[in-house]
DNA sequence: TAACTATATGAATACCTGTTCATATATACA
DNA sequence: TGTATATATGAACAGGTATTCATATAGTTA
């Protein structure tokens, strides 16, 4: 083993499962500058407000957005500089193929 | 819509989905400024020859990996310095948790 | 309080994916 | 040529996952 030990293997690849479903990706990408609330983001991406909210449960067990509650609604946004430095990285990659 | 426009959105996230497997992780881990063959990956990382080849192929075609034959072997790396980076960024980003 | 809106959630379903097992292919070597 | 070794591959199976639909929850406003 190089640069991991094996029991690091596993949360990395889950932290990549994470972004290797569009509708997170989607989701992720709106976010960026953005902050959100559920329905907004429902309606930028085309997807039902009920496969949204089950994504960003997702989301946000694994720490990748936060959320502040504002009246009625629940604004989200990305956790930190990582999650679009990853996003980013993989953009990079797509676009020089 | 912020970086990427919506059709490229499904190939990235088919990016991250390749990352997101505990067996293809471990084999990009054991890459890393290795050459090495199937049966050597296998041996490394505890996985059957089968799903090793399996895993290479999912790699292979995602150009994420190349090989070249050798003797009697095929021998494996990865195929550029955005694999690396990627899966580092990834690391970090666990380190940091 | 009643009605409305935003969000979350559970169950069911359909689809996808990784492993195993058996076997094919192909190369090296005696 | 025959045998051994390395790798690839197809089918079958099991487990996981994303969506939908129905509904619950909770906050807001009339």
């Amino acid at each position: 083993m190089k640069f991991i030990d094996e029991d690091k293997i596993i949360d990395i690849s889950e932290l990549f499962k994470i972004f290797g479903d569009s509708t997170r990706v989607k989701i992720i990408n709106t976010l960026i500058d953005n902050e959100l609330c559920v329905c907004e983001i429902a309606n930028n991406i085309g997807v039902s407000q009920s496969a949204v909210s089950h994504q960003l449960r997702i989301l946000k067990s694994a720490k990748l957005v936060k959320y502040k509650k504002r009246g009625n609604c629940i604004y989200y946004s990305l956790a930190d500089e990582h999650v679009e430095k990853i996003f980013k990285l993989g953009c990079e990659h797509i676009n020089e193929l």
